[in-house]
DNA sequence: GCTATGACCTGACGTTACGTCAGGGTCAAG
DNA sequence: CTTGACCCTGACGTAACGTCAGGTCATAGC
């Protein structure tokens, strides 16, 4: 019943090579050998390669993989659940190109061009590396900076789209008080941004009103940040901006 | 008007260092530089590096893609066609997968657990980007090979589901003609053979005997191949392998 | 019983697509 | 005229294997 390398990578649709890779990675070592030395791969061996191949078409290394699978808090189940999430959030990502394409067929059917950044406007998205690099040049060691690098660290993937969540719910809330007609300096948009201050300093740094401060200004200085925001809404940069200034008045810093 | 490095970086959402690594490739050369030996992105580079980075996230090789952009019978809007099809199969996978997922679920909860064939039923499947470089790997740069890859670059994804139709049929009448207990050398395996032939030369590249004999000895060499037809029934694979080998002898080449 | 062929073994070096310094010019602001 | 962010070109490092090389093991045919 146990199977041969060659079968099991057959099996896999991956080559010998590879398990072998995983194997002295110990990533997936076959449960023994025969007298002659052969790997013999279980079931459940497979079950474990499975797992990885799962995770790797996601986009994982080697070594997070290891991490995430022999972590021992982790069920089967917990694996699966986060595996579909992914999924589906890659899927959307995938849509979101599709569709970006049909658009660009359409303009060059019609025999407009489109400029770089609606182009690169599925790309360039949200990608909190590029905030990273930008924060060291502003602030560059300061504490609150290596704070948040100390912090993030230790994300992995799945903390990280929980804080993507977080922070696309805060932008979209700030959208819809624009979009209601709430003034930027109201309650309602201030109570956001106190918010948006909250969730930094749970994900990143402890960001002090004055720090948001700097975070305002850098919102409608930097066009890369403005883009971000506008991109959701024309104007919601300056909103997001002016809420966050006057909710800093309103604390009295 | 025309962008650094840093600029365009930031706009694709890639590094200096990538581009950096483009240019020296030759992938994508910035139009010019300035005096003091900057790099200056136009808006024709940035359309270029746009159309690298969606091959890119569709899994080709940077030299595949030097291949593709500068081919020059390729108008714009084949690629952006292409690229869309090339999407809708990667969503299509990854929707199975994320099918195939919620079904392991569901039995994980139930308690029971699947066979290593149905675990990896979605991985192990027909993928053409893996034969494709299988292909290019036995016949290199062969005339047949040129002509598949120019003729199968146009096909839309209607096309393609027309051909895979053709090919299973053919595959599930080998399957029939062997339950029958039809002799892979006898006159109905031969046909059948010969109308895989014909297939292949519709809609891929000229297939002589000689070529057909070649492609009947990997079906039963190679494990990935082997595979893909004896998960149909067991033994098909060689099956179909000597019936090709059959006809080719009865044409007497 | 012999041999040929294909699958398996363990090194070990090659490759792709960059990451990451190192060492050194460039430019706008103060 | 200094400072800090940005740019340049090497050049070495890394991840995830691919690709030999050199040798063992199994089994089918003669």
């Amino acid at each position: 019943m146990p199977y041969t390398v060659g079968r099991a990578a057959a099996l896999a649709g991956v080559t010998v090579r590879t398990l072998h890779h995983y194997d002295r990675l110990g990533l997936v070592r076959p449960r023994g050998r025969d007298r002659s030395g052969y790997r013999r791969y279980t079931d459940g061996d497979l079950e474990r390669l499975h797992q990885v191949l799962s995770y790797r078409e996601l986009g994982f290394g080697l070594d997070d993989i290891a991490r995430l699978l022999d972590d021992p808090d982790a069920r089967p189940l917990d694996h699966l659940r986060r595996q579909r999430s992914l999924l589906e959030e890659r899927i959307a990502r995938l849509t979101a190109m599709a569709r970006a394409i049909e658009h660009m067929m359409e303009a060059t059917e019609m025999g407009l061009s489109l400029t770089p950044e609606e182009r690169f406007e599925v790309f360039g998205e949200h990608d909190p590396a590029k905030y990273e690099d930008e924060v060291q040049r502003k602030w560059g060691a300061s504490p609150a900076y290596s704070e948040s690098r100390r912090r993030t660290a230790s994300y992995d993937k799945a903390q990280w789209a929980a804080i993507k969540a977080e922070a696309e719910a805060i932008t979209l809330a700030f959208k819809d008080a624009m979009a209601r007609g709430e003034p930027a300096t109201g309650a309602a948009a201030m109570d956001l941004a106190e918010e948006h201050r909250a969730h930094i300093t749970r994900r990143y740094y402890d960001c002090g009103y004055d720090v948001h401060r700097g975070l305002a200004a850098m919102y409608v200085r930097d066009p890369r940040f403005t883009a971000t925001y506008d991109v959701v809404a024309p104007g919601l940069a300056a909103y997001i901006s002016a809420a966050i200034t006057a909710n800093a008045d309103r604390a009295g810093a």
